[in-house]
DNA sequence: GCTTGCCTTCGTGTAACACGAAGGATTTAA
DNA sequence: TTAAATCCTTCGTGTTACACGAAGGCAAGC
């Protein structure tokens, strides 16, 4: 049985958001002490990490609410339960490929940074160089080679 | 030449979200028409997607404010934005790593459900599909078995 | 008996917009 | 020529998911 600072060391949330979880609902397994204090079990921790992991991937919390809340109603339900995850698998899936985009963004900016520290300045003759620099949104462009133009 | 509305159908943004982007100071190469009107040219698109691309990948306004400012003054300035861009890129990728989890948690999840529905009730005297449960946080574990047994 | 740790409620603050309204200018189409 | 569409501005409120601190209280350990 685990406090709420040790659930929240376990699972990388703050306390704050843990009571915040618990007081929605969220961890229908949390138990309290005879003094009021929340006992969480394995499978309450099991719960919280589900939870992180569908807040985290962009679910509001209400329809977090709402799947719990079906999942509570036994198995008649997991039809629904079923659709609500291939969805916001889907969801998912998509914010993945995003963020792949975004680092592979970020990585061609710093290798341009580090040509640029190692005294190669781009070549911005180069239709190519130029297309690259596009790729990278322009402000490197902007501050290498506009700004001095003037 | 590109107004709002056109912007905000090329990156994906809002107009809402374009007009408050501007007006924070993140796009310094937009122009205005005589008649007050945004206009984007090509560069001015390329950094809006580059905004969108530090904002989506979880940098705050003010510190992408921070760095357009650096941009804005010039090339002296290319090792702390490459420092920002070195300790940014590092923070995406480890998103990019939690996402990848979040999507393979969501996946088990879904090809539980799909087994229930078709009938494949899961194992659950097996200790390796209880493992496999608790990686799925619990909740069908929650729902098929231990509401049963009450 | 004092510190520590948990609880509660209350209240305010934050980010990054979303949304709508009012009021004004301009361009375009019928 | 007039009506509709599109742009602008400022103002103000609402939203989400907490963060943070404070006050006040109970309970356990040293």
């Amino acid at each position: 049985m685990h406090t709420v600072k040790e659930a929240a060391q376990i699972t990388g949330l703050t306390e704050h958001a843990i009571r915040f979880y618990t007081d929605k609902g969220l961890v229908p397994t949390v138990q309290r002490s005879e003094h009021n204090v929340r006992l969480f079990d394995e499978q309450s921790i099991n719960w919280l990490f589900g939870v992180r992991c569908l807040k985290q991937s962009g679910m509001p919390i209400e329809a977090i609410k709402t799947y719990v809340d079906l999942c509570l109603q036994g198995d008649s339900t997991v039809p629904e339960r079923s659709a609500m995850m291939k969805k916001h698998g889907e969801e998912a899936r998509l914010q993945l490929e995003e963020a792949k985009r975004h680092v592979a963004h970020l990585e061609e900016k710093m290798l341009l940074y580090e040509e640029i520290l190692a005294g190669k300045t781009p070549d911005t003759t180069n239709p190519a160089t130029w297309e690259r620099m596009r790729y990278m949104h322009g402000d490197v462009f902007y501050a290498s080679t506009v700004l001095q133009e003037k």
